[in-house]
This record gives structure tokens, sequence and C-alpha cells, in this order.
DNA sequence: TGGGCGATTCGCT
DNA sequence: GCGAATCGCCCAC
């Protein structure tokens, strides 16, 4: 059976809340490595959470360019965390990617995780990055070419939305989308 | 130029 | 459940 098709950089021309749910069920993959997106969050540029709100920055700057490119910033000076620009150039809107179910590579990510329980190797943003080897050398790299690989989901998923995790602002706000019953995510959804 | 604060994770209680 | 680790970003001074 033929791989599903590529995700064309034009998917990710549309409003942030729509293109995040349909992100979950899709495969990424970074250097071959990578799974089936299982839990994201929308971050829209009018949005008191979001890294852009507050105007073009330097960190920032690649929210303000084209969509389908990787936004990616470090966390808590720790961590990395990978977004996916989306709207049109300007809106400063992306989709976090928080968790994926792993599927290729394993053995490559958890070596660089440290760890054997797939359960824990990519449910979070800063897991997953870690286990992808994404770091800011990826900031700025469009989507749809080398070392990213993005296929479209073959079905149409069962999709749980709620509040998004770790911020301060717009706490109420239900933009986290997730993969019903998935055992990979990073917190599970209240029901 | 300094200090507060994260779109987090992990280990310990 | 709580707090430390850890450091770049960002704005107030």
């Amino acid at each position: 059976m033929a791989l599903p098709p590529k995700l064309r950089r034009g998917f990710f021309d549309r409003s942030v809340h729509k293109v995040a749910p349909e992100l979950i069920g899709a495969t990424l993959l970074v250097g071959g490595a990578g799974g089936v997106i299982v839990e994201v969050e929308a971050y829209h540029h009018t949005d008191p959470a979001a890294h852009s709100y507050g105007g073009q920055t330097e960190r920032n700057a690649v929210m303000f360019g084209p969509p389908g490119f990787a936004y990616v910033y470090r966390s808590y000076g720790i961590h990395w965390c990978l977004n996916f620009v989306c709207e049109a150039e300007g809106s400063a809107s992306a989709v976090l990617i928080r968790a994926i179910e792993p599927v290729a590579g394993l053995a490559a990510m958890r070596r660089r995780r440290g760890l054997v329980d797939a359960r824990a190797l990519c449910s979070g943003p800063g897991k997953l990055c870690e286990a992808l080897d994404v770091t800011i050398k990826h900031n700025g790299l469009p989507l749809d070419r080398p070392p990213f690989e993005l296929r479209a989901r073959t079905a149409k998923p069962e999709i749980v939305a709620g509040a998004r995790i770790g911020i301060s602002k717009a706490v109420d706000a239900p933009w986290r989308y997730g993969l019903k019953g998935s055992k990979f995510l990073s917190k599970p959804f209240k029901v």
C-alpha cells in the first residue's frame, strides 16, 4: 500500500483553528524518526498566550513569516518546542506540536531520550523534540522538505478538545486538541 | 543592564 | 503534588 500523500504547504494556509485539529492523525517524521500526531495546541496572534501577541521580536520572527514553516523556541531554558506556522504571512499564528505516537525510528528516539517506555518517548512538546532531535537548527525550515516529512491522515479520527497546558493567560480557551483515547498524550483530557 | 518569568520535565515526597 | 533545574527573552529601570 502506498504511503499517504504528503501535506502540501498550502495545508497551513488557513485559520490556525482549522489546521490544528486536522493535524491530529497526520504523520510527522524528522530525519526519518517520528509518528502520528496525537496532541496539538493552537496559538493565534490575537491570543494573549501566544508568543506573537506582543509583536515581532528576534525570537518569534518566523511566526510572522509565511505559513508552512517550523517555529522552534527554547522553553524554560532547557527544552525545545516545535510549532507549525499557519494562516498567512504576518498573521503570526502557529500550532504547537505537543505529543506524537512513536512509529518510526524507535531505536534512535530511545537512544536520544535514554529510556525504554514508548509511552514516554514523545508525550510532551519538549520530549518529542528531544526524541526527534529538533533544535533551533530547525527554526525557519520549510515543512515540505527534508528533514521534515508530513503525511496526511488516512481517516478522520475522533478529536477531543480542552484547555491548553502550562499557560497563565487565556487559560480557558479550548484550543488544545487530541486524539480521543490515545495512550500517548502528554496529559489526559478532562471528560 | 538587571531581574522576573516562562507554550517543561523529572525526581522525590 | 511540589519544586528544582536552567537560561534566553524581554521590558522596566
